[in-house]
DNA sequence: GCGCATCTTGATCAATCGATCAGGCTCTGT
DNA sequence: ACAGAGCCTGATCGATTGATCAAGATGCGC
C-alpha cells in the first residue's frame, strides 16, 4: 500500500453526487440566472469534477430541466397535501390551506421564486417549457380556486390570473428581496410565515 | 481620395454614444443580470465598439452604477411631478396620484424592476450601495404617506414596509413577468396601467 | 477471474469574458 | 499651420466559459 491515497474513496453511492448537483444548481441558477450560471462552480459547491455534471445531464440545459422538474416535484406535493388536509372544510379554509403551504414554501426556499421570477421575463425557449410542462395547469387550479372563492365573497373581485399573481409577487417578493428589505428598513420589519399570511388575509381576502 | 471610407463619419455628437450605451447597458442589465449581460454585446446594439464602453466608464461596474443613477434620476422626477400635481388634494388623492405615476412608469419600462428584483436578493456591494443611494429615501418617504393614509382609514392596515413592498410586487411584476402571463392565460388577461390600478385600488385600498 | 456497465476524474478544446493599449480621427485654441 | 484634448476603433491580454474525450476506479453478472 502506497502512501498516495491513505484513504481509499467510499464507493460512489449511485445518485448521491446527482442530487448534490442538483442543489447546487438550483442555488446558482436562483441567484445568477441561467446565463450567469457557471458549471465549475456548481460543479465545485456540489464537490465533484465539473465533467462529472455534463456526465449525468447532457448539457447545462438538460440541468436547468431537472432543477426545474425536482422543484415543481415539491410543489405540487406540497399543494396537494394541502389541498387534501383542507378537504370538506370551507372554501376560506381551503384557500387559506394553499396560500400557506405556498408562503411556507417560500419562506422555506426562496430560491423558487427567484429562478420564476428570472424566466418569466423573456419569451425564450425555457419559458415555453416552464409553462407547458409546470405553469399551465398551476395556474389553471388556482384560479378555478379563486373564482369559487370570489363567488361567495371571500376573495376581492378582479380578474383572477391578476390575483393569483399579485399573490405570488407578495408572498414570493417578501422572501426573494428579504436582503434588501432588510437593509432598507434597518431590520424593523419582520418577514415570516405568520406576518406574510397576516398581510395576504388583509390584502387578498375580504373579512376578518 | 480612395475607395476607402467613401463616407466621411460624422464628427460624433458629444455625449450621444453615451447616451445609447447605456440605453443598451439597462435592457442587457435588466435582462441578464450583472454578470450575465456581456460588455461586447450592449456595445454592439449600442453600435460602438467595446473599448469605446471602457472608455466612457471606467468599468463594468462603473456603467452599471451610471444606469442606476440615470434610471432613478427619471423616477424621483416622475414622482415629484406627481407629487406636486396632487398637492393640496386628499390623502386618497396624493396616494393615488404617485401610485398611478409608478404604475405608468413601470408599464412604459419594466427594466427598472427588473434590474431592482435581481440585485435586491443578495447582500452584496452593489445593493448596499443601491440601498444607501436611492432606495432608503425612497423608502422613508412612501412609508410616511402610507402610514398618513392609514391612520385615515385609506389604505388597509399592515406594516408600512410590507404595504410598501406589497405595492412595487404587484405594480412590477404584473408588466416584468407579462411575457408569462401572456402564455399562461393564453392571452385572456389584459396587462394596462388601467386594469393594475384598478387592482392595486382593490387590494391596497379601503373602499371605492 | 473476466468482462462490462456505471460513476468519476483530469486534460483539453474553441469561444467568449472584462480589461488594456497604441493609434487614428475630428474639432478647437492659438 | 500646428499642438492638444476629446472621441473612437482594432488588436490583444489572461482568465473563464460550456463541452468533449480518454482513461481510471468500482461493483455486478457469469
Amino acid at each position: 500500500m502506497s502512501a498516495l491515497s491513505p484513504k481509499p474513496p467510499a464507493q460512489p453511492v449511485p445518485g448521491e453526487a446527482r442530487e448534490r448537483i442538483i442543489a447546487a444548481a438550483r442555488k446558482a441558477f436562483a441567484s445568477a440566472g441561467f446565463e450567469g450560471a457557471a458549471t465549475r462552480q456548481i460543479a465545485a459547491e456540489a464537490g465533484v469534477a465539473q465533467s462529472l455534471l455534463l456526465y449525468h445531464f447532457k448539457s447545462k440545459d438538460a440541468l436547468w430541466r431537472a432543477v426545474i422538474d425536482q422543484m415543481f416535484a415539491d410543489l405540487d406535493g406540497r399543494m396537494a397535501v394541502a389541498a387534501r388536509r383542507s378537504q370538506g372544510g370551507t372554501v376560506r379554509e381551503r384557500l387559506m390551506s394553499v396560500v400557506r403551504a405556498f408562503i411556507d414554501l417560500c419562506a422555506e426556499d426562496a430560491d423558487i421564486h427567484r429562478i420564476m421570477t428570472i424566466e418569466g421575463r423573456q419569451p425564450t425557449e425555457r419559458l415555453r417549457w416552464l409553462v407547458d410542462q409546470h405553469l399551465r395547469d398551476n395556474h389553471r387550479a388556482a384560479c378555478a380556486l379563486i373564482g369559487e372563492g370570489q363567488a361567495l365573497g371571500v376573495i376581492r373581485p378582479g380578474d383572477p390570473t391578476l390575483i393569483y399573481y399579485s399573490f405570488i409577487a407578495i408572498a414570493g417578493t417578501a422572501f426573494s428581496l428579504a436582503p434588501e428589505i432588510r437593509l432598507v428598513s434597518g431590520d424593523q420589519t419582520a418577514i415570516s410565515p405568520d406576518a406574510i399570511e397576516d398581510l395576504i388575509a388583509a390584502l387578498l381576502f375580504v373579512g376578518a
